[in-house]
DNA sequence: GCCGTTTTCGGCCCGACTGTTTTCAGTCG
């Protein structure tokens, strides 16, 4: 069961509950587990078997042991016992924007079966004449349609060049002071289902009736004073908020998000007697609104530091903050050098694909980016398709014009030869370690046979691990967002292992894996293992990928003294033991 | 059902928009 499968549960329970009048906090609890396990960057199925379901914010003691008969069993006893009493249909309904558990029930009574029976039904009039009014079938259809065409969830790059746009659209409105793209896109969230926007203005109205009037709007949600939510062509959802230019810092705060950290923050500040809100800072007993210009001065106002946006998720951030211990999180700037490159080096029968690029244009793009150094990884001819004799001379061919090139740019930046090579099913690699002893440094992955047992696959990562000739770790739990989850593994053991015998982590921040996931690093940070950002780029331009990279060392609290490629080159060659430089 | 910088009991973020409400319910972020 995968974590929209399970959210969609959770939904269906707060809605029963709602439906039986229950206490409206025990639904509100629902809600907001269902919420988190939705937003979650790891599969809730995962952090059950690592026995980390506590560290999923809104799940508690109780929650904790639905779940568990959730992934025993396959279905837990009580949900269905409080579900038994209503029509199924009604848990599909409230799919639909706009229709809550309410609207479903009601739909259900007049005998809606399905979402093609609703269609069905509001069409031939037959909604309306059993009570319901023009306008709410109207909204109906319109959510319905909603639903059939919804988009999947946005990978960063997408997200970011679709947002760019907009805000520079928004900046252009008279009157915007200023405008940017908030929510999970802000908190650089792996993956983006709708885009949130703040503008600050003096005159609200007139931004959201520009912002409604956009290119490529489809259908407007609502429109109000302040605020306008609209669907594009494409199906995407885009929210936007406009505020008064002198408290624009709370408008930021608050929708920034995340809800769970707000919530947390707004529990906090009321003790405090302040109440916080897109408005201001409200003193309760005075019932006076501070406005906010920056978002740190709301956050000194509590008495805490400002939790950089990557962290704002309820995971121990807003007591860090309190107790003015933050991390110094690792910055783009911070960056070194990147070690997972692929060029166009013909290697006769590559055992994966190659790169665009030849490795002199890689070199050429990693001084560009100022780097001090830079690392050639290649991935080495399929060992079952090439001699070893044959393997040898190629590669020795490529360390020649490595070598070469080495000295050619030696004032400029440091070059190194490595190379990626496959994790075999056994634990094996696909290069003899004669090969591999030559390189500067090598990097090691499963390439195939990803779907494994949990202790296999732990073993098999482990045993290639302890070969000395491995250094990193690439794309750790090989998952591909939107397509394939991570591989079972006991990453606890693989990262004790790692942080004792340094073997360094990689962050891969190609933009479908973004692999080691962001609540592993932080994971593994609690071992104090190493890690290493790279690109895993297979074009030049995917060099530039590396912000998303940092990113997730990012909301894994990573600081630069746990990044290798953001330390100098001295302290680098050290780490690789490497005799030539 | 969750949770702890007044609490292991007794609270639980804050606000907007729509429809059709003449004071509010339902839904959403």
């Amino acid at each position: 069961m995968n974590n929209q499968e399970i959210a969609k549960l959770l939904r269906s329970v707060a809605t029963a509950l709602t439906l039986k009048k229950a206490s409206i906090f025990q639904i509100r609890a629902y809600e907001t587990a269902s919420d988190a396990i939705e937003h979650s960057t790891s599969e809730v199925r995962d952090l059950w078997q690592e026995k980390r379901l506590d560290e999923i914010p809104g799940v508690g003691v109780s929650l904790q042991a639905h779940l568990e008969e959730l992934f025993k069993t396959g279905s837990v006893k009580h949900f269905e016992q409080l579900k038994k009493d209503f029509p199924k249909v009604v848990f599909e309904l409230i799919d639909i924007p706009g229709v809550g558990p309410k609207t479903a029930l009601e739909l259900a009574k007049l005998g809606v079966k399905s979402f093609e029976d609703l269609k069905l039904k509001i069409n031939s009039g037959e909604l309306v004449k059993k009570g319901f009014s023009a306008k709410i079938a109207e909204k109906i259809s319109l959510g319905l349609k909603e639903t059939q065409n919804r988009t999947g969830r946005m990978l960063l790059p997408f997200a970011d060049a679709k947002a760019q746009k907009i805000v520079d659209y928004l900046k252009k409105i008279p009157g915007v002071v200023a405008a940017d793209s908030l929510g999970s896109l802000r908190r650089q969230v792996v993956t983006i289902g709708d885009l949130d926007f703040a503008a600050a203005s003096k005159n609200p109205k007139q931004t959201i009736d520009q912002f409604v009037k956009m290119p490529e709007v489809k259908r407007i949600i609502d429109q109000g004073e302040n605020r306008g939510t609209v669907i594009l062509d494409s199906g995407l959802q885009i929210d936007l908020l406009v505020g008064q230019p002198d408290t624009y810092g709370a408008l930021l705060q608050h929708f920034t998000g995340s809800k769970h950290h707000n919530i947390k923050l707004r529990s906090f500040a009321e003790k405090k007697n302040l109440s916080l809100s897109e408005y201001g800072v409200k003193n309760t007993k005075t019932n006076k609104v501070v406005p906010i210009l920056k978002e740190s001065e709301l956050y000194e106002m509590l008495g805490m530091q400002t939790p950089p946006p990557e962290i704002r998720e309820d995971n121990g951030e807003i007591e860090a903050a309190l107790a003015h211990k933050l991390p110094s999180l690792v910055e783009l700037k911070d960056i070194k050098g990147d070690f997972h490159l692929h060029s166009n080096f013909p290697m006769v029968h590559p055992s994966h694909g190659p790169g665009a690029n030849s490795i002199e244009e890689i070199i050429k793009r990693a001084i560009n980016l100022r780097y001090d150094y830079v690392g050639i990884s290649d991935h080495p001819p399929g060992f079952r398709t090439t001699s070893e004799k044959e393997l040898l001379s190629i590669l020795h061919k490529r360390t020649k014009e490595i070598e070469q090139l080495k000295s050619s740019y030696q004032k400029s930046i440091r070059v190194l030869n490595g190379l990626e090579i496959d994790i075999l099913s056994d634990g094996t690699l696909s290069v003899p370690n004669e090969v591999l002893a030559n390189l500067d440094y090598s990097i090691a992955g499963v390439h195939s046979v990803h779907r494994m047992e949990k202790d296999k696959m732990t073993k098999r990562i482990l045993k290639a691990l302890e070969n000395p000739e491995v250094d990193i770790l690439a794309h750790p739990t090989g998952r591909l967002l939107n397509e394939r989850d991570s591989y079972d593994v006991d990453w606890e053991v693989i990262f004790e292992f790692a942080a004792k015998k340094n073997k360094i982590m990689e962050i891969n921040a190609f933009p479908n894996r973004l692999d080691l996931r962001d609540d592993l690093v932080r994971l593994a940070l609690k071992f104090k293992a190493k890690f290493i950002v790279n690109t895993d780029a297979h074009e030049i331009s995917q060099m530039e990928n590396m912000k998303y990279g940092i990113s997730v060392a990012r909301r894994g609290w990573l600081e630069s003294k746990d990044v290798v490629n953001s330390w100098d080159w001295k302290r680098v060659l050290k780490w690789f033991k490497i005799k030539k430089s």
